[in-house]
RNA sequence: GGGGGCGUAGCUCAGUUGGUUAGAGCGCCGGCCUGUCACGCCGGAGGCCGCGGGUUCGAGUCCCGUCGCUCCCGCCA
């Protein structure tokens, strides 16, 4: 017989009683009743019930067995009378009458239990992550992980895709977020970079002729966490296409994403391909975020020209002073209650808004002072607009963009939310195009890339030459799921010629260029085919599918937001004699000494 | 860098307008229990109330500072 095991701890079924099977496992739970005892023995695939009464002379022992120990029980497999059959177990109709027991590894007292679903401290979960992974939802999480990615290999396989490594030692891209740096110790004061993406490497690959690749892509970014934002690194089903269009991207990817979220969804309606497009413009206008939930079904409407000159003199007297102030109308089916405008107006109070202005629709007309100062004739404008109706209601944002926007989205959300109207158990899928090539920088009034520099410019060096920098778009896309960014890509600028144009709109030089982008500017020297990809984060995709908000349930050894392995102890000091090695000395003081 | 929330037993939490000896559940230790499956019953141990300072006759509670965790803004093409 093997030395620890004939079977997993999911795998005895009725039929197999009767036989002698050896099980190996964790101590999950005792169950002691004096002179029997339980334990249920739990390994990767499931649980199995143990059973010993007090005839046994292992019987001392296995009552002493501590939760999480690790043991070999040896015995028959019993068929449970019907009485006490568990049907919540696949292992429910036997039990193994334990006749040897061997103690492999014992556990001390637990930090906290693994046998709940209850919720503890992130800090202790990271600390004691092979105990947190143990619990059954982590670890449902981790196989969902590998799944996902086993199945995003195949399919992207199947279409023609070809798996490559791009280095993690490689050259600072400084066009991005903070990059990790290591020292080099054969090349005294100088440094490799960690890659915030492998995106020049993606676009040489294309350069060299493979016409297709992808890659499960470690990326790394020394930039502040969030919830949804892992520190560090995170990893990005990276790919790229020659010869293509945005149209090609669009179609070689979401057969792959749709079939993904169908094959792990557990049931959820998953937006059939073609996922709908949305321009950038439209997207703030409708949704106020380039970031749309689409489960929400509401639409906000641009009624600045209703209000314009209007009786309602806050919001006319706003159009009129600056004339970037939009006023957003979100429409409330079913929300035409005085409660639920109250509460919404309260809410919006405590946002730190002056409010929410509304508009209810009874007895075929338009209720509440807003209406009242509008007037009866742009009030039924509006609800014919908006397509409301007796016991439905309109909601108000006004205000420049840069302060209003924000705010036009939470209430999108809320309002959708308190009306029930959000759908549930689904993911809505879209495209997001059309991005700007360039903006203003708000801080610094300078002209800068929006998105990505590495996007070809809609309308090509004619467009750099000739139109407002800030009205030239970009063949830059996102993808959005259910209010989440999944993945931003381009249709790459090839073309040296319109590189330099392009970053002497954003006042780079030649030179910086060259010393920035020059490995992949020379490549485009020789014939570069036109390309263009995306890079979905693997990460915020297994979110959506595990339904958490929390980036670090879906992540097996994550570090805590401040980017500390609380388990390994990293980041750590170094002896000196190793940074010497480096060529490194410590000469300033941290950031915080002295004070 | 900035803002919000939290910090009481190993874990989850309660703790009144500031008032005697800071509680409960789970876990741990001991006892009882032969059909449970979150087994049940009885008992016990376990606390610098994050840390420092202040107000007060008296602080877990109020004030100031600080540290830690977390969420958000900045940041992340």
């Amino acid at each position: 017989m093997h030395a620890y095991r004939t079977h997993t701890c999911g795998q005895l079924r009725l039929p197999d009683a009767g036989e002698t099977a050896r099980l190996s496992g964790w101590v999950h739970r005792k169950r002691d009743h004096g002179q029997l005892l339980f334990v249920d023995l739990r390994d990767h695939y499931g649980i199995t019930q143990c059973v010993i009464d007090v005839s046994s002379p292992l019987f001392p022992a296995a009552e002493a067995l501590r939760l999480e120990s690790v043991v070999t029980v040896t015995g028959r497999v019993a068929k449970r009378t019907d009485d006490t059959i568990n049907p919540n177990l696949p292992t429910g109709e036997v039990e193994l009458i334990i006749a040897e027991l061997t103690v492999q590894s014992v556990a001390e007292p637990l930090p906290f239990p693994v046998n709940t679903d209850a919720e503890y401290p992130e800090e202790m979960r990271l600390t004691y992550r092979f105990l947190d992974l143990r619990r059954e939802q982590v670890h449902a999480n981790m196989m969902l992980r590998s799944g996902v990615i086993a199945a995003i290999r195949r399919r992207m396989i199947e279409r023609g895709f070809t798996e490559f490594q791009t280095p993690i030692l490689t050259a600072d891209s400084p066009e991005g977020a903070r990059p990790y740096l290591v020292p080099s110790r054969l090349h005294p004061g100088e440094f490799y970079a960690l890659p915030q993406a492998p995106q020049q490497f993606k676009q040489l690959l294309m350069v060299s002729g493979f016409d297709r690749y992808f890659q499960i892509a470690p990326c790394f970014r020394d930039e502040a966490s969030r919830a949804d934002r892992a520190p560090g690194e995170f990893y990005q089903l990276d790919f790229e296409m020659s010869y293509v269009t945005q149209d090609d991207v669009f179609a070689a990817i979401e057969p792959v994403l749709h079939g993904v979220f169908e094959e792990f969804g557990r049931g959820r309606a998953v937006t059939p391909a073609p996922f709908p497009h949305i321009t950038y413009r439209d997207a703030l206008v409708k949704y106020g975020t380039d970031k749309p939930d689409l489960r929400n079904p509401l639409v906000m409407h641009d009624a600045t020209e209703q209000f314009r000159g209007s009786g309602f003199k806050i919001f006319a007297g706003m159009i009129e002073s600056d004339s970037t102030v939009r006023v957003r109308a979100i429409p409330a089916p079913g929300g035409g209650s005085r409660a639920f405008c109250d509460r919404m107006n309260s809410w919006a109070q405590s946002e730190g808004q002056p409010g929410l202005g509304y508009i209810m629709f009874r007895d075929g007309e338009g209720a509440g002072p807003v209406a009242r100062n509008l007037g009866p004739e742009r009030t039924e404008a509006l609800r014919r607009e908006l397509g409301l109706k007796d016991g439905d209601a309109v909601f108000f944002v006004a205000g420049t963009p840069a302060e209003s926007t924000a705010f036009s989205a939470q209430a999108r959300t809320r309002i959708g939310t308190d009306l029930g109207l959000v759908e549930e158990g689904s993911f809505r899928f879209c495209w997001v195009v059309d991005y700007p090539m360039y903006e203003r920088s708000e801080q610094t009034g300078q002209i800068e890339f929006s998105h990505n520099p590495f996007s070809m410019p809609q309308g090509g060096l004619d467009a750099l030459a000739t139109k407002d920098p800030l009205e030239i778009l970009a063949h830059q896309y996102d993808i959005v799921c259910n209010g989440v960014e999944l993945a931003s890509g381009a249709i790459r600028n090839h073309r040296p010629d319109i590189m330099y144009k392009a970053f002497a709109i954003a006042g780079y030089s030649a030179a910086d260029i060259e010393t920035r982008f020059g490995g992949m500017l020379n490549a485009f020297r020789y014939g570069a085919p036109p390309h263009g990809g995306l890079a979905p984060g693997i990460d915020r995709i297994v979110m959506l599918l595990a339904d958490t908000p929390n980036i670090r349930e879906v992540i097996v050894f994550p570090m805590n937001q401040q980017a500390r392995d609380l388990m390994m102890r990293a980041p750590a000091p170094i002896p000196p004699e190793r940074l010497k090695e480096l060529h490194i000395r410590l000469d300033l003081p941290p950031p915080r000494a002295g004070r």
